[in-house]
RNA sequence: GCCGGGAUAGCUCAGUCGGUAGAGCAGCUCACUCGUAAUGAGCAGGUCAGGAGUUCGAAUCUCCUUCCCGGCUCCA
């Protein structure tokens, strides 16, 4: 092809131009405007993301990727981790790398030091140091292209990079590998090259990467951990350092804000400063208790949740918290869970006991108790039941990850036949819950049988995998699979909501069980006056209580809705002359059944106290003075109001109140 | 469990070179009695997480334990 022969590129718009064949993403760019070559960090040919410098031969769609959109950015920061590690090889040599991609938000890259040298916080700033001259140099991105024979001896001192290009070529691949090579066989690199043409760094990536290195400027290193080699913890432990980098300072600076805000919303900073919970460090760790008030926020959600439990077709049950070692011998759990059990206890002569860790096999001796009749199916067994994990150290965190923990669990026995229709209710039941609670963004997620744990056979988790996905479907949500992720008996959806900063939180788990059922013999008799094995249903909607307290309260950032509120209303008296009104407005309050305190004038001021009020996330504050003790109203100040109001009757701010309490408001 | 960082008053934090601790807020008392996000003064509050070691002397240096924080693995 000669090389002025023209090509044609059809811009976004739809709009087509010609250039000359072999023009870059980079000429594209230059031929639309100098700001937009100014701004662009590759582009977008075919569908496909490129380098700028990526010639282009043929008739091709093309679009200009700038550093502020999602493609911009992700290219920014894989460039960012490829300039990290070039100042970690400055700074350590000997160091071998392993993977560096771009995640959300960010970037890292997994190293492993000689001499077992570990990164501390301090070496981070070096590191970072190192990066900013880096990218003051300059340094432009070139890629090359090897076959794979040339790959392993370019990378020849590098065993992280060998071992994914061998895997790349022996077409065993892991996921993480298509970061870093095409699949097509040929071995993508990428060098940094300095401005007198030496190579600075060379990295095995698929790319594409900016321009040059000094497009990245807006960057910070955050943090360093311990990350095994491809996430098996059998495997080399490697230090990874994270970082995150944007198109600007600007946007750099709204993330880190962004992040500042998330620590406001923080359930155990919130727990702390509400007054709500604690983690007293001689219980031990991962084991809560809660206060006064968030003691109150607790029976407010579990006596909601018992309504519509009993709404719902279940009956109560209640078991013991510890039980012979038979039951999860029997259970299965001593042999696939005892690593998640707290040690037995030992007693004299007698066998061992165990906390339990799971609520199921005591609902199903209770199932047991008699012989039951298919007239008795769907049996809903329901218990606020008390549950210890014994969690590895390091994943203990506040209330979201607890040692002992209270399941709003159920088990269903039902027939075949009825298994799918269940798990149907079961769902409809939980979005509802999860609603009048305000969560309302869901998706739902399937999880199927486990690589090495899991018992029964390979039909039966099939069966089992395909009636929970028969039962989903209807339900109008995105269903995300997620492969090996049930539970030792059986297969799980779980509702995951999105929370009011979009956060995702695995609530809800309906598992489907055929395998405890056979192991506790269970049977009930059929029509046919045959015996027959009911399915069973596992599921537990709040997931637990105290994980679904912190994720209300990171929603609704501490400021719960009135009918959860542990305090509805604050009473402020102007003046200690007006305490006997004020305490006659709290008895009204209080005699309908809100939660109502007084501030009292004595010691403190009025703006102090509606600070108070405030602070505490209150959502009424009324404040009474000589008018509203002559006439029987009340000023309000409520909760988000911009302006507080005077002179409201006090029986229109009890219907005021009581229609917001009755709406979940 | 693994890697990194921590623990000083109820909370947030200061504490220099190793010489046995300090502030603000919260609490209590008194004064003030006030109409919407911090009135003033005073008092009290600490085995510096626990233990061992080094030292004439340890909040400070070393080791162990507990607990917390950020990740990895795991998970409701």
């Amino acid at each position: 092809m000669s090389s002025n022969a023209l090509i044609t590129l059809t811009l976004p718009d739809g709009s087509t131009r010609e250039y000359e064949s072999g023009s870059s993403g980079a000429d594209v760019a230059a031929s639309i405007g100098a700001r937009l070559a100014k701004a662009a960090v590759a582009a977008i040919v075919d569908g496909e993301v490129v380098d700028l410098s990526r010639p282009i031969t043929g008739d091709s769609s093309i679009a200009i990727v700038t550093a502020a959109s999602d493609e911009g950015r992700e290219v920014l920061r894989h460039s960012a981790a490829h300039l990290m590690a070039q100042a970690v090889f400055d700074l350590f040599p000997g160091a071998k790398y392993a993977i560096g991609p771009a995640i959300a938000d960010g970037f890292y890259y997994d190293f492993e030091l000689p001499n077992e040298t570990r990164f501390n916080d301090a070496d981070l700033e070096r590191i970072e140091a190192r990066m900013r001259e880096l990218s003051a140099e300059d340094q432009t991105f070139v890629r090359k292209e090897y076959d794979a024979q040339s790959g392993l001896e370019l990378f020849a001192d590098q065993p992280y990079k060998v071992e994914i290009i061998r895997n790349v070529t022996a077409g065993t691949a892991e996921d993480d590998d298509s970061e870093e090579v095409g699949g097509d066989g040929t071995v993508g690199v990428y060098e940094n090259v300095r401005s007198d043409g030496t190579v600075a760094y060379v990295d095995l990536c698929r790319g594409p990467h900016v321009p040059t290195t000094a497009r990245l400027g807006a960057f910070k290193l955050t943090r360093v951990a311990g990350a095994y080699w491809r996430g098996d913890e059998k495997r080399q432990q490697l230090q990874r350092i994270y970082g995150t980098a944007w198109e600007d300072g600007k946007a750099l600076a709204a993330h880190l804000h962004r992040l500042e805000e998330a620590e406001k919303r923080d359930h155990r900073k919130l727990g702390l400063d509400l007054d709500l919970f604690s983690f007293p460090e001689e219980i031990g760790s991962g084991l809560a208790v809660f206060h006064p008030r968030g003691g109150t926020v607790r029976r407010l959600m579990e006596d909601y949740s018992r309504q519509r439990h009993a709404d719902g077709g279940y009956e109560f049950v209640n078991s013991p918290h510890i039980t012979k070692s038979q039951l999860f011998e029997t259970s299965g759990h001593l042999e696939w869970y005892a690593e998640g059990m707290f040690p037995p206890m030992h007693l004299d002569g007698e066998t061992d006991y165990y906390l339990k860790p799971m609520n199921c096999p005591f609902h199903i001796l209770i199932f047991k108790s008699h012989t039951r009749s298919y007239r008795e199916l769907p049996m809903r067994l329901f218990e606020f039941g008390t549950v210890y994990r014994y969690e590895k150290s390091g994943v203990v965190h506040g209330l979201t990850r607890v040692r002992g923990m209270t399941q709003d669990d159920a088990h269903i026995f039902c027939t075949r036949e009825q298994m799918v229709e269940e798990v149907q209710r079961a769902l409809t039941f939980v979005l509802g819950l999860l609603r009048d609670f305000g969560l309302d963004d869901f998706y739902l997620e399937l999880s199927t049988r486990p690589k090495e744990k899991a018992i029964g056979t390979e039909v039966e988790w099939d069966e089992a995998t395909d009636a929970l996905r028969r039962a989903a479907e209807p339900m109008g949500l995105d269903l995300v699979m997620d492969e090996g992720g049930g539970a030792f008996y059986g297969p799980k959806i779980s509702v995951q909501a999105r929370d009011a900063i979009g956060r995702t939180w695995q609530m809800s788990t309906i598992q489907l069980d055929f395998q405890l059922p056979a192991r506790f013999d269970l049977n009930f008799v059929g029509s046919d006056n045959d015996k027959h094995r009911p399915i069973m249903i596992h599921r537990a909607l709040f997931g637990s209580i105290e994980r679904f307290f912190a994720v209300l309260l990171e929603h609704y950032a501490g400021a719960f809705p009135a009918w959860l509120s542990p305090v509805q209303v604050s009473v402020l008296p102007v003046a200690d002359r007006h305490e006997d009104y004020a305490s006659a407005v709290a008895t009204r309050l209080k005699t309908d059944g809100y939660r109502t305190e007084i501030l009292n004038a004595h010691n403190d001021t009025l703006g102090n106290r509606v600070r108070r009020a405030k602070t505490q996330k209150v959502p009424f504050v009324l404040v009474v003075g000589d008018e509203d003790a002559e006439a029987g109203t009340v000023g309000v100040n409520a909760r988000g109001a911009d302006t507080p109001e005077r002179a409201i009757a006090l029986e229109e701010f009890v219907g005021r109140l009581a229609s917001q309490v009755a709406e979940r408001g």
